[in-house]
DNA sequence: AAGTGGTCTAGACCACTAT
DNA sequence: TAGTGGTCTAGACCACTTT
């Protein structure tokens, strides 16, 4: 590879055919690849790069926004760049509990409540959940980790007649789906999902320590019980690099 | 916080709070909700926005790639910046072929075929499909326009062996599905999918008439037919801001 | 031919993180 | 406190679309 030609007389290398962003891009893919820069490695610092690579800071950084955008890498607030690892496969309909899901694929999960309250429902929430706009809801907000890294922001909106006090247990270890089925007798026997592709808004950035606007999966689910009521209503926000969604089933068509 | 004065005396303005990028974003969503600027109407050229707002070319195209990202505007490539339409709801499980989907929410389909070969099959999609690499598959790609605004793109993989000669019929018209069922008697009987947002490559962008680059919702589908045999493998890049993907279903935990 | 977005240069200051 | 990423300024040239 060639020298980054200091400014002036660029002369004729061979190549300088493609544009500076892209061959910043392919320079930086072959560091991800090349070197022992293992899943969650740290990038050397902006200002390095720009040296070594012998380009601008908006440059640079837009090779980086590139990379970031496509999943290859990431970045925490201020602190700087990271190899993303692969990511965790989510499938819709298994319906796992998080930690589950995370350890049968050997990896490592925790997860912090950052909010327990309950509140009235919102427009929204209530006609998800099929009750009276300003009817209290249990509101209950986590943060969750694949191994040390946080990837999702979850706010749960739980309706408060099918579980009472469920505040009361300890959100951080148990499963929400466990306890609907070991201490309410209710089990989830339908799902609902809508995804899109959107950004972080600055309470999940907070949490992910992730800047705001960031690209972000979302992923909203409503739980309904053998009555065919719902239950509650999950909003999720990943980070977009953590995940892939699967889901395998039959199709509902009636042809 | 000091007012971050912006050089030559824009005197004494109210809303010199929060920094300047964020301010022009809200004055962009200003722009978007309080005029008559329909959907897929075009915003005025960076240029002018940039005199309007006062502000730098950068910071100005930094807030409308975060609107971007948002999913409430959106460029084609070297012509401009355009409001959103709503999303498109795409039920996965539904089934339903493209143009029904579309037409069924008020809006206009287009489909347009890009290539309709055959080539040996790549080890990725031979995994997929099941058969040995090398062998030939039928390629079909296509562009698909909503109120004709391309937003689609698509490639197939079909299974030669299932589908011999299924290249001479009229692909821009009719669905694959329907001609599976209707010149071939296979039907599909299990759709698996994955999901991952990612960018667009440079094809699709073509396609597309969008940067290279740019946000996408990866949608990768494989059906099998009644004998639980793979028939195809699609590979479907969709702009990230035209869909919002649903799903219902029983879950599928042995719980 | 004029105007547009796409890309790039060469700096700067600030808020925050890490040491 | 030194170094980091986050943000911003004030220009420039080019390829392409549109008139």
């Amino acid at each position: 590879m060639p020298p980054p030609s200091p400014t002036s007389a660029p002369s004729h290398h061979p190549s300088s055919l493609t544009p500076p962003a892209n061959r910043l891009r392919h320079a930086l893919l072959d560091m991800l690849a090349d070197k022992a820069v293992g899943h969650g490695a740290r990038l050397p610092s902006e200002r390095q790069m720009m040296a070594s690579f012998g380009t601008t800071r908006i440059t640079l950084r837009e090779a980086l926004t590139q990379l970031e955008a496509e999943g290859r890498i990431y970045r925490e607030n201020r602190r700087g760049w990271f190899v993303s690892p692969p990511r965790l496969r989510y499938d819709l309909l298994a319906c796992l509990p998080f930690r589950e899901m995370v350890e049968s694929q050997q990896r490592r999960a925790e997860t912090y409540v950052l909010e327990a309250t309950h509140r009235p429902a919102s427009a929204r929430i209530a006609a998800r959940l099929g009750i009276m706009e300003g009817t209290p809801v249990y509101h209950i907000v986590r943060a969750r980790h694949v191994d040390g890294r946080p990837v999702l922001y979850v706010e749960h909106h739980l309706r408060t007649d099918c579980f009472p006090g469920i505040l009361e247990h300890d959100l951080e270890t148990r499963s929400l789906t466990e306890l609907y089925r070991s201490h309410y007798s209710i089990r989830v026997s339908r799902v609902s999902f809508e995804l899109c592709s959107t950004v972080l808004d600055e309470r999940a950035a907070d949490a992910l320590r992730a800047a705001s606007g960031g690209p972000a999966q979302r992923v909203t689910r409503i739980n309904f019980d053998q009555n065919g009521r719902a239950i509650d209503y999950d909003d999720e926000l990943w980070r977009h690099d953590a995940i892939a969604l699967t889901l395998s089933a039959a199709p509902q068509n009636g042809a």
